[in-house]
DNA sequence: TACAACGTGATG
DNA sequence: CATCACGTTGTA
């Protein structure tokens, strides 16, 4: 009788809250009160699966809830988890039990996938019971399955009678709506919530829960995955994509138009963070759409999606592997949804990415200014490449929500599927049952899988290398072949610029692609991208280097005042509208609540090197600011300034400053304050190389001509243009 | 028993 | 709405 306690909110009320304790009793500190309050009991607290790329880390030891820390100088009483640690999968305690039976989850004793489901424990999202399915008395009776959590479903129960619940969300969703770097309450402008209303009912059958939940956790899936593939042919370049966002929103409409089980949050009920999740759903469901390969293109895909989902059979996960042929094979069979292990995924990528933030701490430590080199180990000695936002639209792909299998026919030729299984929902729907995760880039195939079960000749950094002569749209088309071309083409050393200046919007997806290519320049100049995104962008990409935010405004860019990276080398954010000395300090300044003795009180930005502040309204203030917390700072861009003087250019080049023997290029051009006085400060700069002045009302040119003739007994310049000094090399 | 930290009420 | 706070849960 113990576990058949009912559980009500009101208890909940009373376990938080400094009330008097309600009584308890004795199962894993259940408790026991009246049960007026409805249906809903409380909810089992759930826990960190230690397995996740957040639970593998470290503490920051700088995010809020680290400083409040005892190990960290701080009082303790916050008590929460690091923000970089928010499990991202957390687990029901080992404590809990089947309210039948009374029993744990027994998956481990059976060996057959697709029989684990009903004898693991599952908790109802709605009630809040946990059960065995198996426990149940209607059994396979239409339990659906929320694929956002290990072991969460609503119960065939609360399914039937239509009922409703919070969802469920892990720590990482607590935090990441309500703390710097959600994305979950981001308004996305042109979107009717009604639109979407339906998504935020969990629909996955429970004919498909034993491979979903089993997939969520064993590493060794990955390494399984088979053979019998053989390479595809890419398909004919130049076909013109429909803009991302109206395909997403096609895709809702098509999901929300097909399905024909009642929606009970929809219509205009759709609350605020019921829209924010789609946001965040949304960046998740293009990250799987990638790893996919599926694009949205017609709505005759929206065929191909039910049938997806249609399966009453579970397979073994789809663990990434299937190519074309496999594809089609399954096409025929009509039965084998595919999806991949994405939690693996992260886990693989989270040593990565630690791997690397570790190294180039270290690079960073060891060296003084000479730049950080963007992969230390990158193999290939690849061009720098940038796409365009217009490129991204054409090759569809990340900024594409949907599911399609590809079968060998050319892309631009979607087969017409019928619309089978009618009645469950297409696996687009499954697919935003997911949290926000970093990107997976786990150890790719490293040959690409043949039909008769051999392995391409050719080693995958043999096809990098050859992916690396491609352009970024040419890649995205690459990514549609297959899976195995489809990770290959992510790799971030193929994306390491991404260039997303003046979109219009830059929406989730955009997000979630950014994300997973894990780029080391970004430039977001004279977007509309809001701090919450920005934020949210700036936690993920841990080894971003080159951040370009001219144009935005500054309550976006303000974002880095919360955020850390650290990595950070070149910051552009001339011309943000609202950015002045006020502004600057909030950016520059170390964390404000520093306790003596605690952490190191050095900026977020310190490591910067280039630094663009064109157009910006500051004064001498900031320079000092800069000087304090930039002591690399080698490129700083100060044109358009007009409150920078001379008196400003003495500050840069004073005795002491670390700016005097950094800076070797400044841009001064524009700045009609500045005189030919400024050129005598220069002097003292050892390393100086470029200085522009160009269009300085105040410089002459016979001021340069006797800088460059009084400097060339040690340095030669000469002046490229008119007041622009080049140091020879 | 010590420690981490979940989930939610209180506060600003 | 974001942040602070803390009783309590869960694990080692």
């Amino acid at each position: 009788e113990v576990l058949a306690l009912n559980r009500t909110g009101e208890q909940m009320d009373h376990w938080n809250t400094n009330r008097p304790k309600p009584p308890k009793v004795g199962v894993a500190g259940t408790v026991k009160l009246a049960a007026s309050r409805g249906p809903a009991g409380a909810r089992r607290r759930r826990t960190r699966c230690r397995r996740c790329e957040a639970c593998l880390r470290t503490e920051c030891g700088e995010c809020h809830f680290c400083k409040d820390m005892k190990k960290f100088g701080g009082p303790g009483r916050m008590k929460q988890s690091c923000i970089m640690r928010q499990c991202i999968a957390p687990v029901l305690p080992h404590t809990a039990v089947c309210l039948v039976c009374g029993e744990a989850g027994k998956e481990d004793t059976l060996d057959e996938e697709e029989d684990k489901f009903n004898v693991m424990l599952m908790e109802c999202s709605i009630c809040n019971e946990i059960v065995h399915p198996a426990c149940l008395e209607v059994k396979d009776a239409g339990g659906v399955v929320n694929d956002e959590l290990p072991n969460c479903w609503e119960c065939p129960k609360c399914s039937h009678a239509g009922k409703t619940g919070k969802q469920k969300r892990g720590p990482g969703f607590k935090y990441a709506s309500n703390l710097p770097g959600s994305l979950l309450k981001e308004q996305r402008p042109g979107r009717d919530p009604r639109e979407e209303g339906d998504l935020a009912t969990p629909a996955v059958t429970v004919a498909t829960v034993a491979r979903r939940q089993l997939e969520e956790t064993p590493r060794h899936r990955l390494e399984e995955q088979v053979a019998k593939k053989r390479p595809a042919v890419p398909p004919a370049d130049g076909q013109a994509w429909p803009r991302p966002e109206d395909d997403a929103l096609q895709k809702k409409r098509k999901l929300t138009d097909d399905d024909d089980t009642p929606d009970p949050n929809g219509g205009n009920k759709v609350g605020e963070e019921q829209e924010a999740r789609q946001g965040a759903r949304h960046t998740e469901e293009a990250q799987e759409e990638e790893e996919r390969g599926g694009v949205f293109r017609t709505p005759s895909c929206e065929s191909d999606l039910s049938r997806c989902n249609s399966s009453p059979r579970a397979g073994p996960s789809g663990e990434g592997g299937l190519e074309l042929q496999d594809k089609a094979r399954v096409r025929a069979r009509a039965r084998r949804p595919v999806r991949l292990p994405c939690r693996e995924l992260s886990r693989e990528l989270s040593k990565e990415l630690n791997q690397e933030i570790q190294k180039t701490e270290d690079c960073l430590a060891n060296e003084s200014r000479q730049p950080v080199k963007a992969e230390p180990d990158s193999e290939t000695d690849e061009p720098k490449r940038v796409v365009s936002m217009a490129a991204m639209e054409m090759a569809g792909d990340w900024l594409r929500p949907c599911e399609r299998e590809t079968n060998g026919a050319p892309l631009r030729e979607p087969p017409m599927q019928p619309t089978a299984g009618a009645g469950r929902r297409p696996l687009g729907v499954q697919m935003e049952r997911h949290v926000i995760r970093p990107p997976p880039i786990s150890p790719p195939p490293d040959r690409l899988p043949l039909a008769d079960g051999h392995a391409h000749i050719l080693r995958r950094e043999l096809w990098m290398a050859i992916f690396s002569h491609l352009s970024h749209q040419q890649l995205c088309v690459c990514m549609r072949i297959c899976k195995t071309w489809n990770r290959w083409c992510c790799d971030k050393r193929l994306w390491t610029q991404i260039d997303l200046k003046r979109s219009k919007s830059i929406t989730p997806l955009m997000l979630s692609g950014i994300i997973r290519r894990q780029p080391i320049s970004l430039d977001l100049s004279w977007t509309n991208i809001s701090k919450k995104q920005l934020s949210w962008l700036i936690n993920r990409l841990p080894g971003l280097r080159v951040l370009l935010l001219s144009g935005c405004s500054w309550v976006a860019v303000s974002a880095l005042c919360t955020s850390s990276c650290p990595l950070l080398r070149t910051l552009d954010v001339q011309w943000v509208e609202g950015l002045k000395d006020t502004q600057m300090r909030d950016l520059l300044s170390p964390p404000t609540d520093n306790r003596p003795g605690q952490l190191d009180g050095r900026s977020k930005l310190r490591n910067v090197t280039d630094l663009r502040l064109a157009g910006l309204d500051i004064t001498d203030a900031s320079l000092r600011l800069i000087m304090r917390h930039m002591p690399l700072l080698a490129r700083l861009d100060l044109s358009y300034c007009n409150h920078i003087t001379d008196q400003s250019v003495n500050i840069l080049t004073a005795v002491g400053s670390t700016t005097r023997d950094s800076l070797t290029q400044i841009n001064l051009s524009v700045c009609n304050r500045v005189t030919d006085q400024s050129l005598s400060f220069f002097k003292r700069c050892g390393s100086i190389c470029h200085i522009d002045l160009r269009f300085c009302k105040q410089v002459t040119p016979e001021g340069c001509q006797r800088f460059a003739a009084e400097m060339s007994v040690s340095v030669q310049f000469s002046l490229l243009e008119d007041k622009l000094l080049q140091k020879l090399s």
